[in-house]
Parts: C-alpha cells; structure tokens; sequence
DNA sequence: TTAAAACCTACTAACCCGATAGGGTAAATG
DNA sequence: CATTTACCCTATCGGGTTAGTAGGTTTTAA
C-alpha cells in the first residue's frame, strides 16, 4: 500500500508541474486545492526539496518550483524518495535491500522469485512515466 | 511491502505443494523447515483454510493438505486472502475499493491513473502464476 | 520593519504487525 | 475408553510506523 506521504507528494508534484515553467508554489495553494493537511504537506515538500526534486524560495512570493522539465522527473524517483523501497519484499529491493532472516537461500525461495518479476515490470512502468505524463 | 504474514503463507503453500499428492503436512513439520513461529504459522494455515485454499485434519497422523491441484492456485487468491489488496491505493483496488477522502474526482487524479497501471501490471503476472509456478 | 513564506524540531494519538499465551475441541491409536 | 496428537480459537502485548499537530526560527520582498 503506498502511504498518504507518497500519494500527497505526487499529487502535489502534479499541481506544480501543471504550472507555467518557473512559477513559485506556495504550500498554501497546494494544500487548499489538493485537501492535504497544510503542516503535513510541509514536510513532504521539504523531502522532496532535499532529494533535490523541488526548489524552495524563502520569504514573500516564495515558494516551490521544479529544479528539471516535467519530463525529466521520473517517478521512480520520486517514489523511492518517499515511500522508499518500490519491490514489495526488501531481498528483491535494488535500492534498499536487505537479506531475509528466515532464508537460508534466495535463489530457492518462492517468493523471491515471483517478487523479482513483480518488481522488473512495476519498475519498468515506473521508469517509463514522468510527471508530464500525468499533468 | 508485503506481510510476513503473506511472505510465510506462499511459503508454507509452496512446502505443501512439494509434497506428494495426498500427504498431511504437520504445522511443525513446515514451522521447523522453513523458520516460521509455530504459533504465527498456525493463524496463517487457518486463514487459508478457511479461504478454501487448504484443508485440514485433525487427529495423529492429521495435518494440513491442497484442496486443488497446485496449478489451480492462482497467487491473485493467496494474496488476497492473506495481505487483501493487491493495489497500492484502495480507490484502484477491484476487490477492496474503497473512495479517497481527498479525491473529489477519481478520474482527474493524477494518482489514480498511474496506479490503474501498476495494479493490471501486476495483477497479470499473479493471476498467471500458480503454486506449481513456484515448486 | 513588517509580513509572508519556507524551515526545523519535537511531540502525540492511533493504528498495525508480528508474536505469544493458554486453552478448547476433534480424531486417531492402543 | 483413555490418551495423545494436532488443529481451532480468543485475547493480549510490545514495538514500530503513520499521519497529523504545535510552535518557533530564518529568510526574503515590499
């Protein structure tokens, strides 16, 4: 299940893209348009400005912006700066992956192997669509 | 992420389905073999027995067994019976729908519609994997 | 210098997961 | 018919995560 954090911070994203090029944002628009809880979107916004997605104005008529085209911004990137892992279990995460305790070994697990499939074609998915693909 | 729930029932499943066709498997026999909690593992095998995955019998020599053949059990099943939705939000979810707070139109979401694509995604690889897929 | 906006830290209530405990109940064996 | 075996059921609990709240600080523009 992808958290509110993921879907917020893509629907935020979306808001911004949607924007002329180079137009600041302010949480405040978001949060009123898109029903996100204002403090909350703060920090999600705040991720994705670290994770070097976003820029961030300070001060009057501030705000946040896209650092890259729309379409550039691939949304494995972004789901993996906010939710984390993308593979459903972490010993078929490329990213953030992590041996399983009860498995002597991964090539003669089940689920392993049915996971990594689910992963290759999630991923493909993901890599191929872009912000602009959902403006 | 996927529950250690769903991850030790696929593969108590997959034990079973190793067996020869007919035999009882003991909750201690797979508990042992495969490093699951004896106790968690009981609550798993229930689950999926009264899923009408498995069947059960009581008594020495009892034990748990396939009701079908291992290429009639589809991971769609297991997984649903065991984690519920295989979608990643519940407002693209065919057998747990469920409306977002948020979204005053589903179509318009950018969310939504990258979903709808990672659910049909990985609903065909499940819906076309059964437990002789993994043996 | 004042207002607006992002930034930062800390906290909390609610929820879920994995596991455990402790029996109850049915069936097979001798 | 008694005993053992093994499934069946309910309740509870600690720890971690999630979603959201609160309050103050810093930066910028007018």
């Amino acid at each position: 299940m992808l958290s509110k954090k993921t879907k917020y911070g893509i629907k935020a994203l979306t808001f911004i893209a949607r924007q002329e090029k180079g137009v600041k944002v302010q949480i405040a628009t978001i949060s009123e348009s898109e029903n996100i809880s204002h403090k909350f979107l703060e920090s999600i916004l705040l991720t994705l400005r670290k994770a070097g997605v976003l820029g961030a104005k300070k001060g009057k008529g501030g705000g946040y912006y896209l650092l890259q085209e729309a379409s550039e911004v691939k949304m494995t990137k972004v789901i993996r700066t906010l939710e984390g892992p993308i593979a459903m279990v972490p010993c078929v995460s490329l990213n953030f992956y992590e041996k399983c305790a009860d498995c002597p070994d991964e090539d003669k697990c089940s689920v392993h192997k049915l996971m990594i499939q689910v992963r290759d074609n999630t991923l493909d998915i993901l890599r191929n669509t872009t912000l602009a693909d959902l403006v």
